[in-house]
RNA sequence: GCGGACGUGGCGGAAUGGUAGACGCAGGGGACUUAAAAUCCCUUUGGGUAUCCCAGUGCGGGUUCGAGUCCCGCCGUCCGCACCA
């Protein structure tokens, strides 16, 4: 066999050493790839277009194991995709602005932008340290005026379009900070850095009209066919759309009180009504009634947690005035109850105990009547509860001139008569509200408006755009930056010329990342977008990320294309035409009790040994906790750039993609590394055996060899890439043990690209010992049709479907000839037993059973 | 409570209704070596009266010649939402 002589350079031979070592192999391809610029996508390509994008990150500073396994999975599709002939987009960005740099702008007295920046140059070395194939042309950082001015600008649009608009609205407020904080910085009613009770306070705020995308955004769930039934399910929860009819009561003070119901087929069961405590008409009656306010303020005490809104008791306060039934005149008693909310539908309710949990609950604690209005039929009617409410469908009864119809019949009925008669209409409520989209923070796109005594709130021209940060800032002092530079907010009004001020309010970051895949299709300087380019590139073929972004940023993404499309600005409707959700990096936990808490390490500072593990500093053991997802806090992290100082990129990437299904969790393991490392080392002997002139065939090894061809290819396109591994294991197994020959040859240089995209560093070393060119442009291995069949396969012959016995025979054998091999079998004929045989099923090409 | 996903060896997991446990990790045994590392080979679901047989994919039923896979009912784990009227 012809020993092979690598290179150090694409093309030039030189000698393949014994060991494959990643410390010099991954710089040098790394490079090679950067000088022939592989990975720049050509606008004006002929070949047909993939976008591969995975979802940006945050620039913390650190490249997580968590980025890794995502930004590996899609590495492979783009690179696989590129071997197809495809021209594909794979590009990188950084979703820059946000409140970590401000923290540490206050913690370290560093100024955010340099922060930032900094970071990002960190983790793009850590990044192409990992060998993927990304178009750096077109990175982006959404901190930079480059990027957040177009984004100003598509604002002014939106604004233009009246989906835009300001009002009053509760904001957490912390007194210490004076800052705004998000929902889920107030922990336990405080503010997380400061402690100081949280307030709520009205600010006018800025939001986005998202409210007015919510059907389209609910119907177009059902386009996204290719999206994880989880997250189209978990957005249509979120946007919660329900219909049903509002109406008024007319109460006995003379005012009257409206409510929203979803079953107004139930109206004839209403047995009483309720308010919020935070409802006008409890307020009305607390002002005279002490024991009105004392209930109220019990009503508020309430915990908002999950297990105590499970176990909370339900709780009422009659007020003394009744609602009189809109069709049988009777008079219901009007409570106020801890479980009604004054934020859904109009913070009032009408009770049907007979149909509802809740009314059930609240109508036994009170000894209110349970009322029958659904049955299974009309002779049902008089059936009494078994202890619960019954929800479900069914027939109305005992409810006027509703008896008989089926429940969606009855619901459209009462709706009719409520319109007839004008007190009552038909009405769709919704849960998703509009986006508060201000943030009263430095680090943020400056909300490009102006406000003028004269004038009032009037747009930054565009011409005047960007609205740059300023960046002599001071953050020794709590509040917003902006808002107390001395100059920064100080400007003339565009219309009138009247001294005036800037809005200070920057933008959610979501608002960043709701359009940087639009701005990775193209980058012009005058303009957010180029709308050809987006034409040609969007949507994104495949889109990879997280599940914690399956609302908010889906979402928002996804609203954001559909009111720029609205608006003319774009054709495309949906932005990500495919979604993958990857599964969790975990790993276990080790911990300590320490003074009453507990004490973290991390894995490299533990021995692990059978069920145990100890502690390297003091040999003394600690507590090994449960397998969970890494994270700082917790320390069960291990540091990426350590694993590729120690592994190579390509053994960190073969462990991201092998074992575990890419949408479950992964759990990291050393021995697993290093496994991964010996199979590179393994695939490397294997290559040096490469001999281009060696002659003979195998025709089993041939077909193994392009079956595995096929099945990678089939495994890649679905993302499976746990099945590709074991697949190329497989292939990898049977090449080495077959004898020299061209067939062997042939299957050293398939594997060879078969794992391109996901080694990729070890395959251009090989490649080029083989005095071929860049794996990078080389095309996927094609696949002989013939060769995907084998001609020879195993029968399973079961007796009363039990296996007995199996044959090998020639593919094709007929049905008769195999079940009289069958019958010949001793095994079978043991089985058997004497018995006749009644029935024979006979699959062919897989297996004889014969019934006895 | 509602919705969704999942449940297969010591572990991660394979398996168009057709030979359960592919492949990897870990374990056991062996070869090579003065020795180690590296590498290679064998072995590993449980139980038996062991060239063979029985049981076995969370539990209980069912459909089928045949069920990890389909259906019904439970149990458990994880995720999301939640007094949403």
């Amino acid at each position: 066999m012809g020993r092979v002589r690598p290179a150090t350079r694409a093309g030039d031979k030189t000698v393949m050493t014994e060991r494959f070592d990643p410390a010099q192999a991954d710089l040098r391809w790394q490079a090679a790839w950067d000088q022939a610029q592989c990975f720049r996508a050509d606008d004006a390509s002929t070949k047909p277009r993939s976008y591969v994008l995975e979802m940006f990150p945050y620039p913390s500073g650190r490249i997580h194991i968590g980025h890794v396994r995502n930004y590996t999975m899609g590495d492979v599709l783009a690179r696989y995709k590129r071997m197809r002939g495809h021209e594909v987009l794979h590009p990188m960005g950084w979703d820059a602005f946000g409140m970590p740099a401000e923290n540490a702008a206050m913690e370290k007295g560093v100024h955010p932008g340099g922060w930032t920046r900094e970071n990002i140059a960190n983790m793009k070395a850590q990044l192409k340290r990992l060998g993927f194939a990304l178009d750096w042309s077109r990175e982006i950082a959404t901190c930079e005026p480059e990027y957040y001015g177009h984004e100003q600008a598509l604002f002014l649009d939106l604004y233009a379009h009246d989906l835009v608009y300001r009002k009053e609205s509760a904001v957490n407020w912390d007194p210490v900070d004076m800052t705004v904080l998000a929902n889920e910085q107030v922990i336990d009613g405080r503010g997380w850095r400061s402690g100081a009770l949280v307030e709520k306070r009205k600010l006018s705020q800025w939001f986005l009209k998202i409210t007015d995308f919510a059907d389209e955004l609910l119907e177009g769930l059902s386009t996204l066919d290719k999206w994880p039934e989880k997250v189209r399910v978990m957005q249509e929860n979120w946007i919660g759309k329900s219909q049903g009819l509002q109406f008024a009561f007319d109460l006995s003070n003379g005012d009257t009180l409206p409510v929203y119901t979803t079953r107004p087929d139930t109206i004839f069961g209403a047995s009483f009504c309720a308010v919020a405590a935070d409802h006008p008409v409890a307020q009305a009656v607390a002002a005279a009634d002490p024991a009105a306010a004392e209930f109220i303020a019990l009503c508020k005490q309430g915990g908002t947690t999950a297990a105590e809104l499970e176990t909370a008791e339900k709780l009422g306060f009659d007020t003394g005035i009744t609602a009189r039934h809109p069709f049988t005149g009777a008079d219901l008693p009007v409570y106020i109850a801890n479980f009604v909310l004054m934020e859904y539908g109009t913070g009032a309710i009408m009770a049907v105990p007979g149909h509802d949990q809740r009314d059930f609950d609240f109508a036994t604690k009170y000894g209110l009547p349970i009322l029958r209005v659904v049955a299974a039929s009309a002779d049902d009617a008089a059936r009494p509860f078994a202890g619960e409410a019954e929800a479900g469908d069914g027939i109305c009864v005992n409810s006027g001139f509703l008896d008989g119809m089926a429940v969606a019949e009855a619901k459209a009925a009462v709706i009719a008569r409520a319109e007839q008669g004008g007190w009552g209409e038909g009405k769709t409520v919704w849960r998703l509200r509009d986006w508060g989209v201000s943030r009263q923070r430095y680090w943020g796109t400056p909300i490009p408006f102006i406000h003028c005594e004269i004038c009032g709130v009037v747009p930054v021209p565009k011409k005047h755009l960007p609205v740059t940060l300023p960046d002599d800032v001071d953050f020794a002092t709590p509040g917003n930056p902006l808002d107390r530079h001395p100059t920064w907010k100080h400007v003339d009004c565009p219309q009138c010329g009247h001294p005036a001020r800037r809005e200070t309010d920057t933008l959610d970051t979501f608002v960043d990342s709701s359009w940087y895949f639009l701005r990775f299709a193209s980058q012009p300087a005058d303009a957010p977008f180029d709308p050809a380019k987006i034409a040609q590139w969007l949507p994104v073929d495949q889109y990879i990320g997280g599940i914690e972004h399956a609302i908010l940023h889906l979402l928002y993404a996804r609203f954001w294309t559909r009111a720029l499309a609205r608006i003319g600005k774009i054709e495309v409707q949906e932005p990500f035409a495919s979604l993958f959700t990857q599964g969790m990096v975990t790993h276990e936990v080790y911990s300590r009790e320490e003074g009453g808490r507990d004490v973290f390490f991390g894995p490299s500072e533990i021995v692990r040994s059978g069920d145990g593990a100890t502690l390297k500093a003091d040999g003394q053991p600690v507590t090994v906790g449960k397998v969970i997802k890494m994270s700082k806090s917790k320390k069960n992290v291990v540091d990426p750039d350590e694993i590729v100082a120690t592994y190579g990129a390509d053994a960190i990437r073969w462990f991201m993609l092998s074992d575990s299904p890419p949408e479950r969790d992964l759990p990291w393991s050393e021995a697993g590394i290093e496994g991964c490392a010996r199979f590179v080392q393994r695939l490397w002997r294997l290559f040096a055996q490469y001999d281009a002139s060696a002659t003979g065939e195998d025709k089993a090894l041939d077909r193994k060899t392009h079956q595995t061809i096929a099945a990678v290819a089939q495994d890649i396109e679905a993302l499976g890439f746990n099945k590709a591994v074991a697949r190329i294991y497989e292939l990898t197994g049977a090449t080495e043990k077959a004898a020299p020959s061209a067939s062997r040859s042939a299957a050293i240089r398939a594997l060879l690209l078969l794992i391109g995209p996901m080694m990729p560093h070890l395959a251009e070393e090989a490649f080029a010992g083989f005095g071929e060119g860049l794996v990078a442009e080389a095309a996927w291995p094609d696949v002989d049709p013939a060769l995907l069949v084998d001609d020879e396969v195993t029968i399973a012959v079961q007796v009363k479907g039990k296996l007995r016995d199996t044959l090998t025979v020639a593919k094709g054998t007929p049905k008769d000839d195999l079940e009289a091999l069958a019958l010949a079998s001793e095994k079978v004929q043991r089985a058997l037993d004497g018995a006749p045989v009644r029935k024979i099923i006979v699959v062919p090409d897989r297996l004889v059973n014969l019934v006895a």
